[in-house]
DNA sequence: AATATTTGTCAACAAGTGTTGACTTCATGC
DNA sequence: GCATGAAGTCAACACTTGTTGACAAATATT
C-alpha cells in the first residue's frame, strides 16, 4: 500500500464518520483532514472537493454485493447489514448515515438514488408475493424507525434493551411488515 | 395584537419551517427572518439569539395538552398529532422536527428531553398491560419510521400510497407494537 | 407639543467554511 | 549525484454564519 492510498483511505474513513455521526453539512473539513492526521488541502486533491469525499464514503457504505447473490436470502442479509451488528457503534452505522443524510439540502437527492440503486430496487427483485412494494416500504419503516428509537431517541424501552430482547422487537415488527394484506 | 407580537409570531412560525426543513444547524437566521419580512437582528432582540428561536419554536412544536386529557384515548391521540394531517406538508410536522434535530450537536439533547417530558412520559403513563416501555417504544419506531420513510426516503410503497392505504399500512404495523409480548 | 419608550434599520465584527495556488519535502528514476 | 514528479505544507481567498451596538423611525405618554 503507497503512502498515497494510505492517506486516501485514511481519509475516507474519517469522513465516513464525521457523516455518518453529524450529517454532510455540519461535518468539517478540517475535522475530517484533524481526525485523520492529514491536511485539509489533500481532500481537494484526492477527492477534488467536499462532494467528492462524500460520494467515495456513500459508495463505499452502499456496496453490499450479499444482497445479489442467489444463496442469501435477501430479507435476512439485509437485517444483518441494516442492524449492522460488527460495527463497534451504531453511531457510525450505514442505517444512520443514509437516514442522517437523505434530508440534506445537498446531498439528499444523491443519497437517496444510491439507496435506492443498491438496495431497495435489488431488494425487491427478489422479494416475491402480493403486494411487494407496500410490504417492503414497512419492511423498511421498521428497520429505520427501530435504529432511529434506539440510537437517535434513545427510547427506554428499546435504547435499554440487550441484544436478545430487541432482536424480538425487530422480528416482531419485520414478521408484522412482510405478512401485510392489503 | 401589537406590533411587536406579530413580528414575533412571524419570526416563530418561519423559524418552525426552516428548523423543521433543514433542522437547526442547517436553518439559517437570516433566511428565517427573509421569509418572515423581518430584519435579521430582531431574532436576537426577541428571542436573544438562535438557540431561544429555536427553544420557543420546540416549545410550541411539543404543546399537546390533549394528551392529558383522560377523555381522550392516548395512543389515538398520539396517532393523530404525530401523523398530523392538518398540516399542508408533512415537510414540517412536529415528527420532522424532532427527527430531524435529534442528533444535533448543539440542540440534540434539549429536544430529545422534550419529547420524553412532553410525550413519552405522558404516554407512558397512560397506558397498562405488560411490557409498556417495550410496546411503547416499538410503536415509536413505527411512527417514526412510516414519517421517514414516507416523507424523507420517499420509498415508492409508502410514499405513493393514497391517505386509506397508508393508514391501513401504520394500523397494521402499531396493532404489531402494541400486541407485543416478551 | 415635547418627551420617553418601543420598534426597526444598518453596518460591522469575529469566527468558521470550502477551495486554491505557490511553495517545500520526499522518493524514485536515470 | 541529479533531475523529475509525486506528496505534503502553508497561507490566503471569498463567502456565510450568528451576534452586537450605534443609530433612525415610529408610537405612546405626559
Amino acid at each position: 500500500m503507497s503512502k498515497s492510498e494510505h492517506t486516501r483511505s485514511a481519509l475516507l474513513q474519517s469522513a465516513t464518520r464525521q457523516f455518518g455521526e453529524f450529517g454532510y453539512s455540519n461535518a468539517s473539513l478540517r475535522k475530517i483532514a484533524g481526525q485523520a492526521g492529514v491536511d485539509v488541502a489533500l481532500i481537494s486533491r484526492y477527492f477534488g472537493g467536499k462532494l467528492g469525499l462524500f460520494n467515495a464514503s456513500l459508495k463505499e457504505c452502499l456496496n453490499w454485493p450479499e444482497l445479489l447473490d442467489p444463496a442469501n436470502d435477501p430479507i435476512e442479509t439485509a437485517i444483518e447489514k441494516f442492524t449492522d451488528p460488527t460495527s463497534e457503534d451504531h453511531k457510525f452505522s450505514t442505517t444512520r448515515m443514509i437516514i442522517l443524510n437523505a434530508d440534506d439540502p445537498i446531498v439528499g437527492e444523491r443519497v437517496r438514488v444510491a439507496l435506492f440503486d443498491k438496495l431497495i430496487d435489488p431488494l425487491e427483485a427478489r422479494m416475491d408475493g402480493a403486494h411487494v412494494k407496500e410490504r417492503l416500504a414497512m419492511f423498511i419503516a421498521v428497520i429505520v424507525g427501530a435504529s432511529i428509537t434506539r440510537y437517535s431517541l434513545q427510547v427506554p424501552g428499546m435504547a435499554s434493551a440487550d441484544a436478545k430482547m430487541h432482536s424480538r422487537q425487530l422480528r416482531h415488527l419485520i414478521d408484522a411488515a412482510l405478512s401485510f394484506k392489503c
